[in-house]
RNA sequence: GGGCGGUUAGCUCAGUGGUAGAGCGUCUCGUUUACACCGAGAGGGUCGGGGGUUCGAAACCCUCACCGCCCACCA
């Protein structure tokens, strides 16, 4: 076999992989396997998206769940697909047709522009597919699906009739947020509110039976006056008193409007005068409702005002016209002052520009099963990771209000809604060639929120559902989570009246959000968002998805910085060096037999951290902490395999005793396939390879169970030679120090002599020197040094550096500044003891601990203090 | 206004009651045959402030400050 390169290459390894395991199908779920059941369904992400680190974040994660499980004898279904995203995809379409052929989706009809929509969808569409293929995600890709499916598309239909049967959706006249520029009604949740810089305009309304004296108000919209039907202050208020039931005259479309009184008005605020707009204000519509006023709208759906009555305004943009009235009042001497004011503005989520209040007759949603989506997650039959977003979601449910689901867009579940006259059907078919269809279409997040089980045929279901767990992050928990899990438990899909068989998972897990290192978030404007395949090819898949779960605890937000995927890289050569290594020293083994009476101690210290590792991993993975997964296995890799066992066993290694050469390739070969194992889950190719290249299974590492245990003897047996092996390295720092302090070089071999009586050391002479780059580690009992010479007191006694012409002054001072070191541990350690209540109250072990501290600072230090005694002559 | 996170080394973050940690960056040495995408060593922190609980607090409680999110009809 040839010599694998020294730098690891992604480029040609991550390709053959993905292709080989396509092939093989081994992604492939089936639904009539004995084994247990494990299943995700992606977040579908948009269907002419492109992959961006979120997406990165939340496929890894899956898959990592995906690939343990499948490792575990689970029958693993990972469901891909993508999103229509209704007013998404129809926005990016109608921009790129009004750049390239200067058009509105008006001039063309529906019919044609939907035409262009699926024209556009096939050039740009599933391009993230591929991309989620390169990150290597397991999905069963032969079962993706789409929002737009024939079924799918059916099933959405039947849900809204059903819902309408029952009476949860119904049609209404209502204040909802309207988008002015993409034209469309929106649900609460896709406004956003930002803080904007305005003015406050206070305005000089006309008393009609007093003319002459003026009622002020303060306003941030002067251009909806022509819409004011009345004047309003708190009923309390007695600055105004005398002017209820009087009239003002509206300054702009002159009129008489009635001077009233309501309790939300606050008296505190501006003026403590209101004006009130029905039309255009959602607490103004509910005074307006209150008092039985009429509602005046004065903007037409794109924001512009429709105000014959105002030539001057008529037609005007409604940004423009707010300056344009302002100046008209000032003109009239209607305008007393202009304060700069910052409020909180909502914002559609999707366009980016200010929600208009708007009266609008539209579809809306009483969301059924409330109460039973609150108990599913309080009683923790699904649970949230982390706990705190149940919180979030309670307070949501517990103030949810009904939920507008029609769009005016075209793209989408059309609305099965029928018109006759003024006959109205609600049916999927066609009533008849007179029936004309609502043309309205509906909220995407109302067809995703059937995805957990609309994506599955019967038996899938039967088999998959609930799924196990849901990836997403928590910006959707309102859109997708809760809605799932409303949607689960009404149309039942466990085909079972138990609610744990209808949830749509057990577990949602909520990843942090990426940011970049100032904190921002991740945006195409601010372009701080660097593509995922860029990184793929500078860092290879494995790198990318190693180096980002390392840094993404649980619950938090990531600060993203390219230098952690490097990192990640870098993780990737080195586990591709080190087994190299043992490539090189002759075949390795797919079951390595331990020979306890032949391992090192070097292999029962390497083999007893793998053992720790495997259970805080375990630990982890139960808590979905994957960063502590991935720092756990770093460092067991690069510190205890690599730097310590590695580099020790290399005098077994390198041995003539061919059955020690044995033991510790055993040992290697032992963590070797554990390693690639526990890390497959997250650097799915590079293992693969290393499974391969190692032979150390015959099928791929994919269905390879997960490492166990070693049983590594008797425990106190165990305890001794582990306490052996952390005095020799312990030794080792204590001498690489020494060496450094005198300034041996790295690359020059050093003598060193070891002042000991534990007898056992010997045979390990040779490894401390390997270790210490030595090319003498001499034990004496008795030795005496020359005055100077650098020592260092460590668990097995006392080490000295072997140089000529030492440095007397210099090494008394080292020696001075150790012991004012020790002696300061010393006396808190004592001061400690000496506490009658802390030795009376603290844990036996954790005194004892103490105990022992004191012994070993003291010995310690009385060794030290012969030394530096010995140098002040 | 309500709620939820966060504040630990220059940077990014681990660390939920018992001697303050990692990686990166910095400084010194090094091409010692797995690895310079590397190895060895060093320096660097009164754990945001203040109170409390405890023998003992980075951790638990209270409070304040600052940063960030989410929710809420102050025009």
């Amino acid at each position: 076999m040839a010599e694998p390169s020294k730098i690891y290459d992604p480029k040609s390894v991550e390709p053959k992989w993905y292709a080989r395991w396509i092939d093989d199908g081994n992604f492939k779920a089936d639904p009539r396997s004995s084994k247990p059941a494990f299943s995700i369904v992606i977040p579908p992400p948009n269907i002419t998206g492109m992959l961006t680190l979120g997406h990165v974040l939340n496929n890894t994660i899956q898959d990592i769940l995906a690939r343990r499980a499948r490792m575990q004898g689970f029958e693993v279904l990972w469901l891909p697909g993508m999103d229509h995203a209704g007013i998404g995809t129809q926005t990016a379409v109608e921009k790129h047709l009004r750049k390239t052929e200067k058009k509105t989706r008006h001039d063309y009809g529906r019919e044609e522009f939907l035409r262009r929509v699926l024209e556009w969808q096939d050039k740009h569409g599933g391009i993230i597919v591929e991309q989620l293929k390169r990150l290597g995600c397991s999905c069963d890709w032969s079962r993706q699906r789409y929002t737009l499916d024939d079924a799918y598309v059916q099933a959405v239909q039947e849900v809204f009739v059903d819902l309408h049967k029952k009476g949860f959706i119904y049609r209404g006249r209502r204040m909802i947020n309207w988008d002015p520029a993409a034209q469309t009604a929106v649900s609460d949740e896709e406004v956003v509110s930002k803080p904007q810089k305005g003015n406050l305009y206070f305005v000089r309304y006309e008393i009609v039976e007093e003319p002459g004296r003026f009622l002020e108000v303060a306003t941030t919209r002067p251009e909806t006056i022509m819409a004011d039907v009345a004047m309003a202050f708190h009923p309390s208020d007695k600055r105004y008193a005398d002017l209820l039931g009087k009239h003002a005259w509206r300054p702009l479309a002159r009129e008489k409007i009635p001077i009233i009184t309501d309790d939300v008005i606050d008296p505190k605020f501006g003026t403590g005068v209101l004006k009130v707009t029905p039309a255009h204000d959602n607490v103004d519509f509910e005074i307006g409702t209150r008092h039985k006023l009429p509602i005046v709208d004065v903007l037409t759906p794109n924001g512009r005002i429709d105000c014959p009555a105002v030539p001057e305004l008529h037609g005007l943009d409604r940004f423009k016209a707010r300056e344009k009235a302002a100046e008209m009042l000032k003109e009239h001497g209607l305008l007393s002052k202009t304060e700069p004011y910052e409020n909180n503005v909502g914002f559609s989520d999707r366009s980016d520009v200010p929600i208009e209040p708007r009266l609008s007759e539209q579809w809306f949603l009483r969301y059924p099963k409330t109460n039973e989506a609150l108990a599913v997650v309080r009683d923790h039959l699904i649970r949230f990771f982390p706990v705190h977003w149940e919180k979030v979601y309670a307070q949501w449910l517990e103030n949810i209000r009904d939920w507008c689901i029609s769009r005016q867009v075209w793209w989408g579940h059309r609305i099965p809604a029928w018109y006759r006259g003024d006959e109205i059907r609600v049916q999927v078919a066609s009533p008849g060639d007179e029936w004309k269809q609502d043309d309205d279409t509906l909220d995407t997040w109302f067809s995703s929120w059937l995805w957990a089980y609309e994506t599955m045929d019967e038996e899938t279901r039967k088999k998959f559902y609930p799924t196990s767990v849901l990836v997403t992050a928590p910006d959707i928990i309102f859109f997708w989570v809760a809605r799932m899990i409303i949607a689960g438990l009404e149309f039942k899909p466990g085909n079972s009246e138990r609610v744990e068989d209808n949830i749509p998972f057990h577990d949602v897990f909520f990843t942090g959000l990426i940011r970049d290192k100032q904190g921002r978030k991740m945006s195409k404007s601010l372009g701080n968002s660097p593509d995922p395949l860029v990184l793929i090819d500078s860092y290879g898949a494995d790198g990318l998805r190693f180096g980002l779960m390392r840094i993404a605890p649980s619950g938090q937000d990531i600060a993203f910085d390219e230098k952690q995927i490097e990192e990640g890289r870098n993780f990737a050569t080195k586990l591709w060096n080190v087994a190299r290594f043992r490539q090189m020293h002759g075949p390795s083994s797919a079951e390595p037999k331990i020979d306890m009476n032949q391992l090192s101690i070097y292999g029962v210290e390497v083999l007893a951290r793998l053992n720790e590792t495997i259970d805080s991993i375990e630990s982890a993975y139960r808590a979905y902490e994957f960063n502590t997964v991935a720092q756990r296995l770093y460092e067991f890799v690069w510190s205890d395999y690599c730097d310590w066992f590695v580099e020790a066993a290399k005098t077994e290694i390198f041995s003539d005793d061919e059955a020690i050469k044995k033991s510790a390739l055993s040992v290697m070969d032992l963590v070797l396939s554990a390693v690639a194992r526990l890390l497959h889950p997250f650097m799915p190719h590079i293992t693969e390879e290393l499974w391969s290249l190692l032979q150390f299974g015959k099928g791929s590492i994919q269905f390879a169970m997960p490492p166990m245990r070693v049983k590594l003897g008797v425990d106190a047996d165990l305890a001794r030679k582990r306490e052996l092996v952390a005095a020799i390295y312990g030794t080792v720092q204590a001498g690489r120090n020494l060496r450094a302090e005198a300034k041996i070089s790295s690359n020059k071999k050093a003598q060193f002599i070891l002042r000991t009586d534990k007898k056992e050391i010997e045979r390990e002479l040779p490894t401390l020197a390997r270790l210490l780059n030595a090319d003498e580690v001499r034990l004496d009992q008795h030795h005496k040094p020359e005055p100077g010479v650098p020592m260092a007191v460590t668990p097995l006694g006392e080490i000295f550096l072997s140089i000529s012409g030492a440095d007397t002054a210099g090494e008394r001072d080292r020696l001075d500044k150790e012991v004012a070191r020790l002696e300061t541990e010393l006396e808190t350690v004592v001061n400690k003891l000496k506490n009658k209540s802390f030795v009376d109250r603290a844990p036996a072990a954790v005194v004892e601990e103490h105990r022992q501290r004191q012994k070993n600072f003291s010995e310690q230090l009385t060794k030290l203090k012969q030394a530096r005694d010995s140098l002040s002559g």
